[in-house]
DNA sequence: TTTAAAATAATTGTATACAATTATAAAGTT
DNA sequence: AACTTTATAATTGTATACAATTATTTTAAA
């Protein structure tokens, strides 16, 4: 047998999801903009079957939607459902670090404790990029250690949401230093072994984001119908 | 213009997913068994291009999985998925019970009243898949309460899930009696408007059935691979 | 001019054909 | 006989063709 590893091949239709979330995300596509299969599928220069399939799951993820007549469109972005899904993301991951604490090792911790280091740093630089990655990787680095599936499934399912919000929002850099600090003291709790506090702050820190990602979606509101 | 309402068009696509997560809820498809496209679609009769995007439905639903060889299966049942299921649903479900006490009315109370009514009669016959429908009502019609679209669309999808259990499981005379009495201390506290109360009681109902499904799956368990 | 009806065009939904990949069987080698 | 290698078959992935539906334009009537 072939001694390198397959390489899983990425199928047409996954090229074209990943391409159109992005589109999406980047604003590229604007919410509420209709999507014209035939079209769209000349400019990605891909046939319209698999085009379909991504535009399916596009529509699952809640990035795109479908009219009665079947015609899609680019999801528009509404304050409620921006709230809907701040909210339910808070529970999910209180879910989660509640699992990670059961699983947790003395390597998690140290890793943990490294990216809030590297957090810091980026912080101090002023580089909200890097800010924006090792925030992320701290949260889905407690993803991979609580191995809840389906939680994490979910979760991931919400970030392509939550992705095109972020993108809008500019921190200052006294939210992030305030951050920072929520990060500290989860990994606190965590340590602690401490469930109940380590979901409560977890839960206060992502709804703590929500306010701030509120004021920025306010003046890119489209009317659903 | 034509009178009549325009009737939505059921599409070939939308048959076969529902068709085809009622095989696998019912265990018609069995857990773990491979799926072939052609073969599949001769016995809907269909091709495979709806087929297709049917199957990818049900993947993100999670009621069939795809190996990195592109071939699909049923997705095998476990426990550790049952547990991590009901404990996302219990927190969704007090998202929602939480929401609908905003938007609560006196119509809305009388008609949760009726249902609980229903469900008492339901038991008292001991018509155990009337008790299930009812039961079934009283929390999709907080649901509707709650206007959550968000966390509806979730709670849906995690239904389709748990109906594989549900299945399973048949529910002795106490646990109905018990379930009711849950029902009611629920709509106890929507009335008072006591969140922290209804959010409480309502995940101890939903993790309370969760028991009951772990013990009837273990013996249908397939291990994942 | 406005409204309704009919014809045309554009778009989505499904079937089929073909290409690419993966699995299975057969043949060859050590 | 066990292991590679090659050839064959089966299966999935993509493109294209066609059918069905919906939207738009044109024509006709009031």
């Amino acid at each position: 047998m072939n001694e390198r590893a397959k390489a899983s091949r990425v199928s047409t239709k996954d090229i074209a999801h990943k391409a159109l979330r992005e589109m999406i995300i980047k604003g590229e596509l604007e919410p509420g903009q209709p999507i014209a299969e035939e079209e769209l599928a000349k400019e990605l220069q891909i046939s319209r079957t698999p085009l379909r399939e991504a535009l399916q799951i596009l529509e699952l993820e809640g990035l795109v939607n479908r009219s009665l007549n079947g015609r899609m469109n680019v999801a528009p972005i509404s304050i409620q459902e921006v709230k809907e899904i701040f909210v339910i993301r808070s529970n999910l991951e209180g879910i989660v670090v509640e699992d990670a604490i059961d699983n947790i090792t003395q390597k998690d911790i140290d890793h943990l404790t490294h990216l809030i280091k590297l957090l810091k740093m980026a912080i101090s630089l002023e580089d909200y990029e890097t800010i924006d990655r090792f925030g992320k990787q701290f949260h889905e680095y407690i993803y991979t250690v609580s191995g809840n599936k389906m939680a994490v499934k979910f979760l991931y399912q919400l970030n392509s949401m939550i992705n095109r919000y972020r993108r809008l929002a500019h921190k200052s850099i006294g939210d992030t230093k305030q951050s920072v600090k929520e990060h500290k003291m989860i990994l606190h709790y965590i340590i602690q072994k401490d469930k109940i506090n380590a979901v409560e702050e977890m839960k206060k820190h992502i709804l703590g984001s929500l306010n701030q990602a509120i004021k920025t979606v306010e003046k890119y509101e489209h009317t659903q119908f």
